[in-house]
DNA sequence: TTTTTTGCTATCATTTTGATAGTAATAAAT
DNA sequence: ATTTATTACTATCAAAATGATAGCAAAAAA
């Protein structure tokens, strides 16, 4: 499928690529859980149906977000791997997680606690070490 | 309509308010553009339709990201103003921004240039700059 | 007092999402 | 070698959201 975006404004484009409900919760679990089989992203605590899965990868892919490849010793499981480009989606989520944590807090009383994770104190630097690790797990996943 | 969160995550929860195609653009053009009513928002590029910008405005108003009023001298026209929840929305929107600057722009060759607004020299001032000058706006347009 | 503008609602077609069942291929267990 | 289990889906259908357009009442402007 081929990306049609609305208009010319920055917003609008991304979120013609990962406005949806689920594209930025497969890059956060990938990110942050190192998520990558279609099995890993089934299971999630927001329950996504494998028809809306299967779509959501299938279209991450063909945007360049993602990539799909099996490893040699495994004929059956399909490794899911954020590029650069998903990789560099990071800091919106540290955003968006800042900004949930401050101001939806009241309104969730489910919500976890981010006060472990650094964020209050460094942002970029957590933001940084999410990148760098997930770097190196996709280097020994390839290895 | 009460707000029914999918999970105790940050970014779902954010998802579950402001993550379909639409609230992020409205915020923009208040935050970005000055935008306050029905009228204005109808007219942006991307052209959303009566009643889905009903609906939003409606929702953003309810989980208090906007607030929804009529100036003594105008008895036609209602004004729609962010609130500080809503203004704390532009660090996302400035990663947003970024990001697609970066990597949607081979995909989408209509895309505008952010060069001259001064993102890439100090994101954090730009960002505060139009948060601040929203703030303004609001004042004005309440006296 | 007519015309225009604004802020909607109503209607209906289309698209997207959600829930569930089922299937083929591979891998693991016996 | 054969059964069992797992993985990665696809298929199906119901439900919800989106999109396009028309229309309408109240207020403002002419």
């Amino acid at each position: 499928m081929k990306s049609n975006f609305r208009s010319g404004c920055p917003v609008a484009s991304t979120l013609d690529i990962i406005g949806d409900k689920w594209s930025l919760l497969l890059v956060r679990d990938m990110l942050v859980q190192g998520k990558k089989t279609f099995k890993d992203f089934s299971i999630s605590p927001e329950k996504i149906a494998p028809g809306i899965l299967s779509a959501r990868l299938k279209w991450l892919e063909e945007n360049g977000l993602i990539t799909k490849q099996k490893l040699p010793d495994n004929q059956k499981e399909n490794i899911y791997l954020l590029t650069e480009k998903g990789i560099e989606l990071a800091p919106v989520i540290t955003e968006i997680i800042l900004w949930s944590d401050k101001n939806l807090r009241e309104q969730n009383s489910e919500m976890f606690s981010i006060a472990e994770a650094g964020f209050h104190q460094d942002k970029s630097k957590v933001t940084a070490g999410i990148q760098n690790n997930y770097r190196k797990l996709v280097e020994e996943t390839l290895s």
